[in-house]
DNA sequence: CCACTATTCAACCGATTGGTTAAATACCCT
DNA sequence: AGGGTATTTAACCAATCGGTTGAATAGTGG
């Protein structure tokens, strides 16, 4: 389950601790080990929240000797994004138009009979 | 854990069918039941999903007699895309700078010193 | 070669998750 | 009041998650 991409990008970017290692790694490439310095977890811990990453193609690695740095992808981010904006300006179009009509009821209020408004 | 905003409108996302629900209430406001229905899950199945999108902020409910019709908020998404747009910006910021010495250094490949006019 | 550094693998643990069934609640309508 | 509909609560289950410790692997560099 949840193994499409999106679903690993949001499951991946709900962790705290990963969102921060992505905060970090936007202002350049890092290893492991400087990655795990700054949180009071192992670097194991830290190492498999990388790969959480990597697997949500959040994240690549490459080689440097015995140190593994990572790298932020950029691109998966306009995956999510396209997705949000997508539903966001739906429920916002919505939202407008409910406005709109809100404000023309408003404009010529109920003459009729007797639908009982919750006034408060 | 993970009670930041943040953590758990991504937590909430990360799953497809509330991505599915999600996208259902973007085109209009539905109750548990209409939403249960395409799903071959149990309605308090889709309750509790419900219930996770609420608490995130990305839906919230009114009365109608017993039934309960959620409506999606689309505000919560800017604090998502807020926070997407800043670290892609830097990354792919970064990015442009790496292939810009890249192409630089190519134009100009490693001779020892002398030229150092790189044209364009 | 050897010791040291960097990283991962493996097994385990408690908490959470997504799902179930069964029962409770809430509300409408006749 | 009572039957029907909509929804939630409760208790449970298997799987996953974020973390741990301990051991293994990979590679450097003296």
């Amino acid at each position: 389950m949840a193994d499409d991409r999106l679903s690993l990008v949001f499951s991946a970017l709900a962790d705290s601790t990963r969102r921060d290692i992505v905060a970090r790694l936007a202002s350049g490439d890092a290893t492991v080990n400087e990655l795990a310095e700054p949180y009071d977890v192992t670097v194991q811990a830290v190492s498999k929240h990388i790969r959480v990453l990597e697997s949500a193609g959040l994240v690549s690695r490459s080689r440097d000797a015995q140190r593994r740095p990572c790298h932020l992808e950029a691109e998966v981010f306009d995956l999510m994004t396209k997705w949000i904006e997508r539903y966001r300006r739906e429920a916002e179009d919505r939202f407008r138009r409910l406005d709109a009509l809100l404000e023309q009821m408003d404009d010529q209020p109920v003459t009729g009979d007797a639908t009982k408004e919750a006034a408060s």
